[in-house]
DNA sequence: GCCGTTTTCGGCCCGACTGTTTTCAGTCG
């Protein structure tokens, strides 16, 4: 089972106990749901951790959690667990992916209909509404039925509870409604919140708080935004509306002097807050998105903050980054004024994954602009040097010699052009070469030869155990050529699952033999992950920050590929290609 | 059911919005 088929199970198992007695198993409900989160975002297969004995480390599984999952890899079912989902109709399960079903709604309808298949119980629900049926239950009304129907369709266009969009996608329709909102006299700031402002791999919902004296101006300013599909809610402090992209857009408004409350509240994440909140309480007061207040006293007044800085001060913090507000260790080190100088785009000082169309006979993906050109876009984004890293020209077709020859060819261009812009830039001369299934290289010694070195990775055969491809790919990066490894998960985001490596031993691998490991900056990759990366820093890994660019206007993709090292604590020193050019010249001749 | 530099027992974050309600339940973040 995969690790978010079991945080399903266990989030089915949650839900299942609101159904049952939701006042008796209250604080059940809310541990097997954290339990669920945290494995649906632990990146080691939940069956690695079971043979390592390493279950107990995650957070929220304690004894009783543990001893239900080591039975589930005994067993392959939990006897527990199944009495108590015998005890909730199947149909119920499969609506708890679409929005505005809880568990309890859920029910309330499959029972009341008496609805049986989990296959059809959606298509079987549609009709009933259809039918009008719905409207006449108590508690429910005309409203209700419309917004089950609503809710139904929705879903069936792409909009689940977990459905998310990459980074730079979310970045942009923000930048568009902020734009928009910044044009309002009565908004005085505008910030991006959430996973979007943490800057997280893909974004659920685009949520944004705007400071405003007159929030009701704001908001209806909001609801008449020009692409606006529906308006879901409007209060007097929050709106939600659709876009016609069928993407959700959150707003938030608060008063300028107690806006670093809010912004701080709605940024998160969940766990940094809880965590902070709990701080909070060990020093007497309860905070909320509004402020601090005693907690004894329910009739004190409330503490407002103009700023998030205020705001960690009060609680004896440092003002921590978005990036890193995941409960991963920032609180602890902003209390001790500890926080490391994250990263920066700026500090970037050239890229090493640039495909160039210079014709090496590739097997796929050759790039769009010529060496040239990429080298003059790279000094306009005032890089230093870069690295041309085009595939290896294809083994099918071409005997070594043939690559040889390629390769080259190659070299010669890049002499020329070494000479021509040796006074504005340095040029590095790699490749990307695929690291064949066997764990050698597609591309001989003599041909690697003519390379200041080569990123290798994985192309081919993505289905091999974890065992075997950590195998192949240290195998692949054992050669003394290589220097890089790409984008080492394979994955895909919405597409494709990476594949699984023992990343622990990789990574003292890589430590050990001073091999890097990229952060790829392409949106559908931001490969290898921020929590991955937070690990192998912690090992003392080095990484380069590359975009992978197939085209000139890809080259500013760098700025998320940044976001992904601040999420992995990385500072200045943690990256190479902020390195000067003689020491990292150095560090490639190595 | 989880958790601990105040605790191995007694807590567990806090609030908005909606629809169907005469005071609240459900969902969401």
């Amino acid at each position: 089972m995969t690790n978010s088929e079991i945080a399903k199970l266990l989030s089915h198992v949650s839900a299942a106990y609101s159904i049952l007695d939701n006042k008796k198993h209250y604080f059940q409900i809310i541990a097997y749901q954290k339990a669920a989160e945290t494995i649906e975002h632990e990146p080691t297969e939940l069956k690695e951790l079971y043979n390592e004995g390493k279950l107990k480390d995650l957070p929220g599984v304690g004894e009783s959690i543990k001893s239900h999952l080591e039975e589930l890899f005994k067993k392959g079912k939990v006897t527990y667990f199944d009495d108590i989902l015998f005890q909730v109709p199947k149909a119920v399960f499969p609506l708890l992916d679409v929005p505005g079903f809880g568990p309890k709604k859920a029910y309330r309808l499959v029972t009341e209909f008496n609805l049986k298949k989990p296959d059809t119980v959606m298509d079987d629900l549609v009709k009933i509404a259809e039918s009008g049926k719905i409207a006449g239950l108590p508690g429910f009304g005309e409203k209700s039925e419309k917004d089950i129907l609503q809710s139904f369709k929705e879903y069936g266009m792409g909009k689940t509870k977990s459905a998310r969009m990459v980074l730079p996608y979310a970045t942009e329709l923000a930048r568009k409604m902020i734009d928009y909102l910044e044009r309002s006299k009565d908004v005085k700031e505008v910030y991006p919140l959430g996973s979007l402002r943490r800057k997280k791999s893909t974004v659920g919902d685009i949520d944004i708080a705007a400071s405003s004296k007159n929030p009701q101006a704001v908001l209806n300013y909001f609801a008449s935004y020009p692409h606006t599909e529906r308006v879901i809610e409007k209060g007097t402090r929050t709106s939600s509306i659709l876009t016609s992209g069928n993407r959700q857009i959150d707003l938030m408004v608060e008063h300028p002097d107690g806006f670093g409350a809010l912004l701080q509240h709605f940024t998160g994440s969940k766990d940094h807050n809880v965590h902070l909140r709990e701080i909070a309480l060990k020093k007497g007061y309860s905070l909320s998105d509004y402020g601090v207040k005693k907690k004894e006293d329910t009739k004190s007044k409330i503490k407002l903050f103009k700023t998030e800085q205020e705001l960690y001060k009060f609680l004896g913090l440092q003002w921590v980054p978005p990036e890193i507000r995941e409960d991963k260790g920032e609180i602890e080190l902003a209390q001790k004024n500890k926080l490391p100088r994250l990263i920066e785009l700026s500090d970037i000082k050239g890229d090493f994954h640039l495909h160039s169309s210079f014709p090496v006979e590739e097997s796929h993906d050759p790039g769009q602009n010529s060496m040239e050109d990429m080298i003059k876009n790279a000094i306009f984004l005032k890089y230093k040097y870069l690295g041309f890293s085009e595939h290896n020209p294809s083994q099918s077709g071409h005997s070594n010699k043939q690559i040889y020859d390629l390769i080259a060819k190659r070299h010669e261009h890049i002499e020329k052009l070494r000479s021509k812009y040796n006074k504005s830039i340095q040029i590095f001369s790699l490749l990307e070469t695929d690291i064949k299934p066997d764990g050698t290289l597609a591309v001989d010694d003599k041909s690697l030869s003519l390379l200041d070195g080569t990123i290798v990775s994985i192309h081919s055969a993505f289905s091999m155990n974890r065992q075997d491809m950590t195998k192949r790919v240290i195998q692949g990066l054992s050669h003394p050529k290589a220097r890089i490894l790409a984008h080492p998960t394979g994955r895909l985001i919405n597409q494709r699952e990476g594949y699984d490596l023992e990343w622990e031993k990789l990574f003292d691998f890589c430590q050990e033999k001073q091999k890097a490991i990229e952060i790829n900056s392409w949106p559908q990759r931001l490969d290898l992950p921020d929590n991955l990366v937070q690990i192998a820093r912690s090992k003392g890994v080095k990484f380069f920050i590359n975009t992978d660019s197939h085209a000139l206007p890809q080259m500013v993709l760098m700025e998320y590929g940044v976001s992904v090292a601040r999420r992995g604590f990385c500072q200045r020193s943690d990256i190479l290609n902020t390195f000067d050019y003689n020491k990292l010249r150095k560090w490639f001749n190595n």
